[in-house]
DNA sequence: CCATACATGTAAAGGGTTACATGATTAA
DNA sequence: TTAATCATGTAACCCTTTACATGTATGG
């Protein structure tokens, strides 16, 4: 997915919440949108400066008594207009590749070891992701009112919310599968020792 | 995500289902497992060309009788052993990267058209994606038995069709809330107009 | 005759992460 | 003093898609 420049427009959409940092913007981006979104500062500082260059945001240095330096970005009139447009166009859908999958597609009976660890270790992240999202939509409604609408901001959350509990079923699902699956394969080991030992 | 060179190992597990040319790897791998994977020409001859320097792979011309030259590749021994190896580590998970829910977080409640157009869009293709995996686990149980082990397969079909549903779900609530937005937004315009008429 | 499916490939361009470099401040 | 957090940035590397080139066979 060359998805079209979408960086830029990340941060820039981030600058359209207030002006701030790079540093600030990378924190805030993985807080709130971190289950859907991420960008890394390979990524946002030179989006920071094509967007100065661009004239769609001002960077003004910013010192605060005690710190170190800060460079905040402020989103201009024609950055407002550049990301009104951007966000008016039909968003991109990356091609699917998940690797997990990947592997239980090509895994076989005889090897339920992984595939199970896996799913654990899936189980646990999602319902991590799951804890985090219903944190953020409870405390969304109380939450500084700095956003024109919550509404949409709400949508996202309910959106992974949703997915998170279906992978979360799944996970659950397939663990005691995978688990009868490697009893029986336990079982047919012993079986053929039985019939061929070794010693 | 530089996912350590997965493209030659999902290149390689479909070999390791039977003798394959390119062209039918491709078809297959979007067929089977399109749902959760994809891979282009672009990375797929390069692959077969890499497994077999390798030794992964061995390459055979096949002409079929009436039809165009074909170049099919066999899974080694090596190869194998390979992909089980590939297979027991632990599968790297992508960053998130979606752009609708980015759009979506960016987006406010004076510009509701589109995203109702997003989520139009995606019901349909979920809802296409869905009819897709549920005729594929009927037929898998019916289907030529040459897969050693449907049991995976058949996760991989669960875990896309939860989700899916999930979605399918989640577009049909945020259909009506965006309906519903958008209505409200129209009862606003028409009132500010009445105020303040234009002509 | 034309579109579609079969079939193999290459090259360029773009997007993204990782790793590194550098340095200040603060809390334990 | 040490770890963590704040803070800005760069460069290399790699993966991936897209677009192109080329040609055959088949069905409408």
């Amino acid at each position: 997915m060359p998805s079209a420049r979408t960086s830029p427009f990340s941060v820039l959409g981030m600058l359209s919440l207030g002006a701030r940092s790079g540093y600030e913007i990378r924190r805030e981006l993985s807080e709130e949108a971190g289950t859907f979104w991420s960008e890394s500062y390979g990524q946002i500082y030179p989006a920071l400066r094509e967007l100065s260059r661009k004239g769609l945001a001002r960077r003004h240095a910013a010192r605060r008594p005690g710190g170190p330096a800060r460079c905040v970005h402020e989103i201009t009139p024609k950055g407002r207009e550049a990301l009104r447009r951007w966000l008016a166009e039909p968003p991109r859908a990356a091609p699917p590749r998940n690797e997990m999958l990947l592997k239980f597609f090509f895994s076989d009976r005889d090897a339920v070891d992984a595939p199970a660890v896996w799913a654990r270790a899936l189980l646990a992240e999602e319902t991590e992701r799951l804890r985090h999202v219903r944190r953020m939509k409870e405390q969304l409604p109380r939450g500084p009112q700095q956003r024109r609408s919550i509404r949409f901001w709400m949508m996202t959350l309910e959106y992974v919310e949703r997915r998170s509990e279906a992978t979360v079923v799944w996970c659950q699902r397939t663990i005691s599968t995978l688990d009868l699956m490697q009893e029986a394969l336990a079982r047919r080991r012993t079986a053929a020792q039985k019939r061929s030992p070794l010693e």
